[in-house]
DNA sequence: ATTATAAACAGTAATGATTACTATTTATAG
DNA sequence: CTATAAATAGTAATCATTACTGTTTATAAT
């Protein structure tokens, strides 16, 4: 893989990027970078750097998909109210019965529903 | 909510189903009942009974979306060769960091990522 | 340094899963 | 039986993502 200006500028909007973006909000972002850069070529390294295990997919409760650039491990707790994903720092624990199945586990996706503390205080 | 023979069906379906359906596989399934439904009255009826909590989503490896009418609990173990998913009968924990932040989780989807026993075998 | 080459790019067109729309049918209550 | 609003079939529209094309650029060999 060559190196690129456009692959690093996404590289490092995502680890910098404290929310979930999707491609679009990436895309924005980008920009103030590097002002004339395509979308497609967005949606390129951002497939790239996924394939490299540079950042993950996330989740979520809508049609888009969301890009992540925190490898530390976590889990996602996402609000049925205001559709925020909360990062909660921790390391997941994998079920027994996989093991006991033969399954092998290399990573895993997490999610939690619930109501955030945000919008429980504001019923 | 009105019942209506369709939504019957696409329960029925998704019921008997022990696969992870997108919802053209439903459509062709349902149109073994019912030859002349449409595929938009799938979809309404999959949101609908999702609404309702009568079936689930899945995350799965492609940008279709899965469906799961089996509410027992499990987990998904997602192959990496053959994107096959597999479900595994246990009661998932919830990590106490969660409860740590005041998150009370109200349901959760977690899928793990390996190779298969299949897929390992035929290396 | 110059050149060759293939990867990456910007810009645009195409794809396809999902949603929206509309005239018609149908479940249900009065 | 009738009124009414929800549900439907069929079709059109949406829009996130992917594919395409001619041009630019990183990198390695001359």
């Amino acid at each position: 893989m060559r190196s690129s200006k456009q692959r690093d500028a996404v590289l490092k909007v995502l680890r910098e990027s404290c929310d979930h973006p999707t491609a679009d909000m990436i895309y924005e972002r980008v920009k103030e970078i590097i002002p004339n850069i395509s979308l497609g070529t967005v949606y390129r390294n951002l497939g790239q750097l996924k394939d490299e295990g540079l950042i993950t997919i996330v989740e979520s409760s809508d049609t888009k998909v969301h890009y992540e650039g925190n490898l530390t491990d976590h889990i996602h707790f996402l609000c049925k109210s205001c559709c925020e994903i909360t990062d909660v720092f921790c390391t997941p624990t994998v079920p027994a019965a996989l093991a006991d199945l033969g399954l092998q586990v290399e990573s895993q996706k997490t999610v939690y529903y619930g109501v955030c503390n945000t919008c429980r205080d504001n019923i």
